[in-house]
DNA sequence: TCGGTTCTCCGTACATAGTTAGGAGTTTCG
DNA sequence: CGAAACTCCTAACTATGTACGGAGAACCGA
């Protein structure tokens, strides 16, 4: 009973190294882009050579799919923190708000998430996972606000991830989109409501 | 003036020569992904050694940005032939389908147009131009069914373009989300009515 | 405390990528 | 015909992901 402490220190080291290495990956990937990510850069930045990596990560897919699950993990984690009020419009106005913030404040990272486009690619069954499970959380919001058919999350997810390419891709950093998104979700909630009474 | 027909000969030869290398590059981005093309590979299909393709662009890059250049006058003309009724939510539905079939046929082409995803690469003003031209096309069709502001013109292509992604990660090949397109059009309309009225 | 196992990290090396340099062979034109 | 231009080649350089084998430290059972 006494070799664990040991054992588990040398796990938490292992832990530690791979951590480091991760926010190195994420700091390349923020300034260079996805794909201009580089085990040697990589490597260099948290002191070792390329091939030492593969003492952490089985390759630099590997690299990309802890990322993955890193990226859905923190989102799924800032859902579940957000206050709500219980208001449809303005839960919706915050998630919604929050989505966008989360992706361009990254856009590496919204496209690792969210789009494939790094040839070979896949995230590992665990990883997607936590993907799911953000879905399910969103899921279960709108569930919470009356709002609980598939084609609705469909088409929820469908304007954000829009709304946040699209700002990514012409307007990093300006609010434009921003006041677009509470526009959409006013715009959405009306849609629902409608649909949700003529189908009665 | 004689020796013109000559020189044509020769620049139609060399014109040719660089369709046939741009048709390799789209069968093989659109087997291989866009970060698959290799130049070996274009210049294999084409029957030449990689560096020979220097004689027709200038690197790999400029075979990118001549790709984004077809694919935007595609869509330009795609939008040229389409028929339209006059009715807004008609016409709305099939401009919607129209891109959405577009894009899901060819992801790496919906990749290469709409998503800044390779490094270091981006469009030339010549071809960045078609892309604003499409837009303004779109504009143009939009003011012609009475719809004719920016904000607008902002929610319709982040709708479409979340659609299109949507679809091309989760399910391409299905019809699940023409459906979607078209109650996001209905959506849509209502919602600009509805403003445009209470706007007054 | 000692000997073996395991874990890191290294240097080397290989295949494949984009790209450059320089030179043959052909075509064009005066 | 001879010069110029063009096309395509081979060879080679650099950067990339990755495999291999070894040196040294950490760890563990005796």
């Amino acid at each position: 009973m006494y070799g664990e402490p040991k054992r588990d220190r040398k796990t938490e080291r292992r832990e530690r190294t791979r951590e480091e290495i991760l926010d190195a990956a994420w700091e390349i990937a923020r300034a260079e882009g996805l794909a201009g990510l580089t085990l040697r850069d990589v490597a260099q930045r948290v002191g070792m050579r390329a091939p030492s990596l593969y003492s952490y990560f089985a390759s630099k897919h590997a690299i990309y799919d802890a990322m993955f699950a890193q990226g859905w993990r923190r989102l799924l984690e800032g859902y579940g923190e957000m206050p709500l009020t219980g208001h449809p419009l303005a839960d919706l106005k915050s998630m919604t708000r929050y989505f966008l913030e989360f992706s361009t404040a990254d856009p590496a990272r919204f496209q690792l998430m969210n789009q494939r486009t790094i040839p070979g690619f896949e995230p590992s069954p665990e990883s997607y996972a936590l993907a799911v499970k953000c879905l399910d959380l969103a899921r279960e919001r709108l569930a919470a606000l009356g709002l609980d058919d598939e084609r609705t999350l469909d088409l929820l997810t469908a304007i954000n991830a829009g709304l946040a390419s699209q700002q990514i891709a012409n307007d990093p950093g300006g609010d434009r989109w921003t006041r677009l998104a509470d526009e959409a979700m006013e715009m959405f909630l009306a849609h629902v409501k409608n649909r949700r009474t003529s189908d009665e």
